[in-house]
DNA sequence: ATCTGTTTGCAACTTTGTTGCAAAATAAAC
DNA sequence: GTTTATTTTGCAACAAAGTTGCAAACAGAT
C-alpha cells in the first residue's frame, strides 16, 4: 500500500517525503473529499500547517487532487481519477455533500450535464454541486 | 431610484439606513455578483468592514441577495429575484464566471438540470457553476 | 559517505471573518 | 417636534485561515 502511494509520487516527479506519503494515504482511505482540517486533524503524526497548505498546493498542481466549491465556501480536496494529467484537471463529475454526516462525495459515474448558456458565452468549465442526503444517511 | 431601495428594505422589515441603501444600491447598479471585497472598495463613503458583513448577512436571511459557491472558494454576493421570500431562496438558476473580466452573472433564464443521482441518494439542492468566456469578453 | 537541491518547520505577518459593547441613528410614541 | 425605545453602527479586540522568508533537515543522486 506504500509502495503505492509512493509509485504515484514518483509518477508526478514528486520527492517521497513522509507529509506527501501520509497526507495522500489520507486521501485514498477515505471515501469522501477532505478539508485542510480534517488533515491536520486525522494524521497521527502531526503536521505543520504550512506543511499541509504546500502539500496540498503541490498536490493539486499536478493534477493528484482537486478542489470542490462548496455551497458555504469552505476548502474541500478530492483525489483526481488516474486520467487527470499534470495542470490539466478532467473533474467532470458531479459532487455530493451529505446535509447529515457533511461527508462529501465524488459522484465518478455521474456526468457533468451540457447546460445551455445565452448568445456570446462560451462555457470552458461546469461544475455540479448538489447537496440532500446521501445513501448512508437514508 | 433612492426610494425604490427604501422600499425594497421596508418591505422586509429593515430598517432604512445610510449602509444598507448604499450597498443595495450598489448591487442594483452592478450586472454581476460582488464579492465582500468589491463592496468595500466601490462605495464612496466608506463603511466598516464589520457593518459589511453584518448588512450582506442579512440580506442574506432576509432573501435579498444570495451567495454563490465559487471554485476558488471566495464568497459572492447576488441580487436574488423578488420570488425569493424570507428564509426561502428559490435560486435555481446557473452562475457563470468569466476567466477573463472575472464577472460572475446569475443566468436567469438557465435553469439548473435535473441530475440523476446514485440510488440512495436524494438530492435537495443543485448548484451549477459555469465558466469560460462572457458575451462582453467574446 | 558526501554533496546538491528540495522540503520542512518556525516565526512573523496578512487577510478574512467574528464578538462585545458603548455611541449614534432610526423608528415609534407622545 | 420632542422624547423614548430599539436597532444599527463603529471601535477594539480577538479568532481563524492562509502566506512568506529563512535556516535546518531531509531525499535523491554521485
Amino acid at each position: 500500500m506504500k509502495n503505492e502511494v509512493a509509485e504515484i509520487l514518483k509518477r508526478n516527479q514528486l520527492s517521497v517525503t513522509g507529509s506527501r506519503q501520509k497526507i495522500l494515504e489520507l486521501f485514498r482511505h477515505s471515501d469522501g473529499a477532505l478539508a485542510h482540517a480534517d488533515i491536520e486533524k486525522n494524521t497521527t503524526e502531526q503536521f505543520d500547517r504550512v506543511t499541509i497548505y504546500r502539500t496540498l498546493q503541490t498536490f493539486v498542481e499536478k493534477g493528484i487532487v482537486h478542489t470542490i466549491p462548496t455551497a458555504d465556501n469552505s476548502v474541500l480536496y478530492a483525489l483526481c481519477k488516474d486520467d487527470c494529467s499534470e495542470g490539466h484537471h478532467h473533474d467532470n463529475h458531479v459532487h455530493f455533500i451529505c446535509d447529515n454526516c457533511s461527508t462529501t462525495y465524488c459522484l465518478e459515474h455521474t456526468a457533468t450535464p451540457k447546460v445551455e448558456v445565452p448568445l456570446g458565452f462560451q462555457t470552458k468549465q461546469t461544475d455540479v454541486i448538489m447537496s440532500g442526503t446521501c445513501n448512508k444517511c437514508n
